[in-house]
DNA sequence: ATAATATGTAAAGTGAGCTATACTTTAAAT
DNA sequence: ATTTAAAGTATAGCTCACTTTACATATTAT
């Protein structure tokens, strides 16, 4: 799974610890999140989606494998 | 955290197993999803998200604490 | 009534999300 | 060139999402 909150971040000027404080997580977390260290928590994802004002889907990109189950 | 899963599982009458084997995790895991014991990781809200044809938000509901962070 | 299916409870274990702290490197500003 | 802010690396530790197993309680059907 893939997400784009370094290019979010980038595009509104925003710096990783402003981000952080902003969701409530250490700055630590957005570096890992961002460099694909680990998956975001669903609460996370929403916080951050609320952030940018986008939904989660619009922000973190889930590949083929985590799709079409049914 | 709310979900709707129990809600949706019913309306389109699907077994707690079936939809367990769907999304790849234990019926236990719905099980306490339902009940409110915990919370899905993300890609486990998207792949019942895709099962029910939805959006996570769709079937996630977030309380006022998790929200207007910014 | 009883068999079968669906749902629930409990408890111990694993792994990943996240914290905390401390140090390093890169970029920006003066 | 040197200070300051921003971004990155590393490691140890805690919590909780999820598994596994085993048993208990509905619910439905015959």
């Amino acid at each position: 799974m893939k997400n784009r909150i370094h290019e979010l971040r980038k595009e509104r000027r925003v710096t990783q610890s402003e981000l952080a404080d902003a969701v409530e997580v250490t700055r630590q977390t957005i570096i890992s999140l961002e460099n694909g260290k680990y998956n975001a928590s669903l609460i996370l994802a929403h916080k951050i989606a609320q952030y940018f004002g986008m939904t989660i889907e619009d922000i973190f990109i889930f590949d083929k494998e985590e799709e079409n189950i049914c």
